[in-house]
RNA sequence: CGCGGGGUGGAGCAGUCCGGUAGCUCGUCAGGCUCAUAACCUGAAGGUCGUAGGUUCAAAUCCUACCCCCGCAA
């Protein structure tokens, strides 16, 4: 088939190499502008930009769709359909009803549950025992489509958010070739999502990303593993005369208690409002990430509390 | 020129302000102890202190340039 592809960050490049390898055409891949970012404020490819460019495929960058001239643009691709995976930015109705078979969005979430931008972290966040990959075709609500394909996964107890995305953007990436074949044959259905269940998965924004050590630890843990590795769940410590903030990058559930904030035992083991958590992988600002021993070994003085 | 931290034996760090023999906690290796051990004891190996210049009797430490890693913020 011939494909508009629409995606942005790496979650997306599983599935473009897939549509890559099955032999269907790109006609065009649409991804976010690169931006400046980072240190130094360089300007940045998105990883879909890049890999898009290793196989010589024709890469678009607008900042907006919401144009005639955009929407001229894509309906001269004559494409069959649309392919979307986290662009970074909705698609305008012109956009999505230009091709004859419209466009397929693939969500990292057993929708209705979970629409919106963070799926996969809040999933974790919310303490959810499993979730999945739909792919499902678009219409003008956001995520509100009616599904094609669907695959449902267990989400491990320590399992963080970029553990999860990783295996799902593999699935999904099945998924949606798999789509594309059936909708050669012709032999797509969609059936349309529950109208119960339906929450809102918003943006990760860094307000929420410190440790509170007084919730239980069970909260704690979720909120640790959905915000790593990015953008990742933080506490601050006192080392030496100075205050550091630490990166927590994976934790684990410990039967424990003290006060909360409190470093129990010899692994940084930390108590919470009630239980407690193990920190195993954790990050320093401005030194990689080192595991919890590397961490301790670093520190003057045994750690009596964090905040 | 967005702000900032860092590069010291295999790992994580201290030492840098105030130049003067390379240090800590581990790991590794050897030996000892032990019924035994990831435990304990003794000993050993292992470092051009990111790179290149400069200052100095003397540089991890002061000066200059460059390379690399990371946190914040967007």
């Amino acid at each position: 088939m011939r494909v508009a592809f629409f995606g942005t960050p790496d979650f997306a490049v599983p599935t473009l190499t897939e549509i890559v390898g099955q032999g269907h055409e790109i006609a065009a891949v649409y991804t976010r502008p690169p931006r400046a970012a980072g240190r130094g404020l360089a300007e940045r490819n998105s990883p879909v930009h890049d890999v898009a460019a290793g196989f010589d495929l024709t890469v678009v960058t607008p900042t907006t769709l919401k144009s005639d001239r955009e929407a001229e643009r894509f309906a001269g691709l004559g494409v069959d359909v649309g392919v979307v995976v986290a662009y970074g930015a909705l698609l305008p109705p012109t956009f999505l009803c230009a091709p004859p078979h419209g466009c397929l969005n693939l969500h990292a979430s057993l929708l209705p549950r979970w629409r919106g931008a963070a799926p996969v972290a809040r999933a974790i966040m919310a303490g959810d025992p499993e979730t999945g990959v739909m792919v499902m075709q678009m219409e003008d609500g956001l995520d509100t489509g009616p599904v094609a394909m669907s695959e449902r996964v267990g989400i491990g107890p320590d399992e963080t958010a970029g553990d999860l995305a990783e295996r799902l953007s593999r699935l999904g990436a099945d998924l949606m070739v798999r789509a594309l074949a059936a909708l050669g044959r012709g032999a797509l259905d969609l059936t349309p999502q529950s109208a119960d269940g339906a929450t809102y998965a918003s943006k990760l924004d860094k307000n929420e990303t410190r440790i509170d050590w007084s919730r239980p630890a069970t909260d704690v843990h979720n909120h640790i593993r959905g915000l790593a590795p990015w953008p990742g769940a933080w506490f601050q410590v006192e080392l030496g005369r100075k205050t550091e903030r630490v990166k927590v990058l994976r934790s684990t559930l410990v039967e424990d208690q003290g006060a909360p904030g409190a470093v129990i035992g010899e692994a940084l083991t930390i108590a919470c409002g009630s239980g407690a958590v193990r920190l195993l992988d954790v990050q320093r600002a401005g030194k990689q990430p080192a595991a919890a021993a590397d961490f301790l070994r670093g520190v003057p003085s045994p750690l009596a509390s964090v905040s």
